[in-house]
DNA sequence: TCTGGGGTCCTAGGACCC
DNA sequence: TCTGGGGTCCTAGGACCC
């Protein structure tokens, strides 16, 4: 048997976490840029509040209803997340963190008279030790455990916990999902599904498996058959070998010239020279590009990207940073309005694992050295104590957080008390 | 009237997840 | 004025090889 351990709206809980004033009222917390709303309390979902709804066009609601808006606090719901996956790890030796929010962990060898009093002797321990509410699913399988999280969540209220150990259990729970609950249907095939007639999970049992496979690929036969309590994914443990690494941003206010794009476009790829030295891992390929506002039409659009080979793989920042501004050049025209940019890293190595090139000039072991001083001081003093100067800090692209709180779990976040 | 077969690798695009 | 970011997997089709 699987569990799923999903933390109940999980931003919203970590901000309610250090802010008792809120925790009977709306919240909602943005997306990066405090673009449009991520992750909303129950209070907030209740109020008729979208997923993905841009803020700006809520805003006389969020004020009229008193809801509590936040900027999305990353730092901070990284450290609550991880001290919830350790507690997780103190009861079941394999755990699978999926993502920042939930987790799969092996139940085989627990008996099945004791899944029910585990999952709730887990879910108060959490709620006790972190502060943050849970639900647990647990089935035969990952996709039918998912499905009993959300039964859990929705259905099992009282207890945030259910336990699909049984054929009649399963059937209740399939007969209550819709197929756009089930892990692995999103938008576009809930339309083929519904359209086809199969509007329950437990519809999609008896579909037709070339149909599925013609409408869906493999990944819609390995779901049915995780539906219907066969194993198809196991636990990993560990996290998987990354193949990309990115960092991508929208700016606070579009830009046009070069210079601007430039400043913006260099501090994300050292932030992808960062995040691949933290991996141990080198790139041989960097994909640079920039966007114009899609979202508006009268604008001229022009979104081009272009795919560098690099002659030797690295994660220098330095030597990431002007490949980046040569693509930059090269892609960029003026008179544009850009609202975004990005850098993406692949063709992945592990950095003892590269190839030198012939004609390689750089200095390695020198490089290395240098990354290491500049990783270690933005580590001690600081994310940007130390960076390059093309990297210059601007108003005009940085990011709007305009309502984040302190990050409550680092000594320079602690509420103070007069 | 007739135009092989089998295979690999790469890429773009689509769909999905949180 | 204001609409996130970071990922994965699969497929079809083209290029290429012998």
């Amino acid at each position: 048997m699987i569990a799923l351990v999903d933390c109940n709206n999980f931003y919203p809980s970590c901000e309610r976490l250090f802010n008792p004033r809120i925790v009977d009222k709306p919240v909602v917390v943005l997306s990066n840029n405090d673009g449009c709303v991520i992750a909303r309390s129950y209070e907030a979902k209740d109020l008729g509040i979208k997923m993905g709804t841009p803020a700006h066009m809520i805003e006389e609601q969020l004020i009229k209803e008193k809801v509590a808006v936040f900027s999305s606090n990353y730092a901070l719901y990284g450290e609550l997340s991880r001290r919830v996956m350790l507690t997780l790890k103190e009861f079941v030796p394999e755990v699978e963190v999926y993502s920042i929010d939930e987790a799969f962990c092996k139940l085989d060898l627990v008996s099945t008279e004791k899944l029910h009093d585990l999952a709730v002797k887990v879910k108060s321990t959490v709620k006790q030790n972190i502060g943050i509410p849970v639900s647990v699913g647990i089935a035969p399988t990952k996709t039918l455990a998912k499905l009993a999280n959300r039964y859990a969540k929705k259905v099992a209220k009282d207890t945030g916990v259910y336990v699909a150990d049984t054929p009649a259990k399963i059937e209740e729970m399939l007969k209550w999902a819709d197929v756009s609950d089930v892990w692995g249907i999103g938008s576009q095939n809930e339309k083929k599904f519904k359209a086809q007639g199969y509007h329950t999970a437990y519809d999609l049992l008896n579909a037709n498996e070339d149909w599925i496979r013609d409408k869906t690929s493999v990944v819609g036969l390995r779901l049915l058959k995780e539906l219907k309590g066969l194993p198809c994914y196991g636990l990993l443990e560990g996290p998987p070998a990354k193949k990309m690494v990115s960092c991508t941003r929208s700016f606070g206010q579009a830009l046009t010239n070069l210079q601007d794009l430039k400043a913006a476009t260099a501090t994300y790829a050292g932030k992808v020279g960062q995040k691949l030295r933290r991996e141990g891992l080198a790139c041989s390929v960097l994909y640079v590009f920039v966007m114009t506002n899609e979202h508006r039409p009268r604008d001229m659009q022009y979104s081009p990207g272009l795919d560098l080979q690099l002659p030797v793989a690295t994660n220098n920042s330095a030597e990431l940073i002007s490949y980046a501004m040569k693509g930059l050049e090269l892609i960029y025209k003026p008179n544009y309005r850009f609202k975004k940019s990005g850098v993406v890293a692949s063709g992945l190595v592990p950095v003892d694992n590269i190839q030198t090139g012939l004609f390689d000039q750089r200095n390695r072991e020198k490089d290395k050295k240098l990354m290491g001083v500049l990783d270690n001081i933005n580590v001690a003093f600081g994310k940007e104590s130390l960076r390059y100067a093309v990297e210059t800090s601007c108003e005009k692209w940085r990011l709007r957080a305009a309502k984040l709180s302190p990050v409550y779990t680092r000594w320079t976040g602690m509420p103070q008390v007069r």
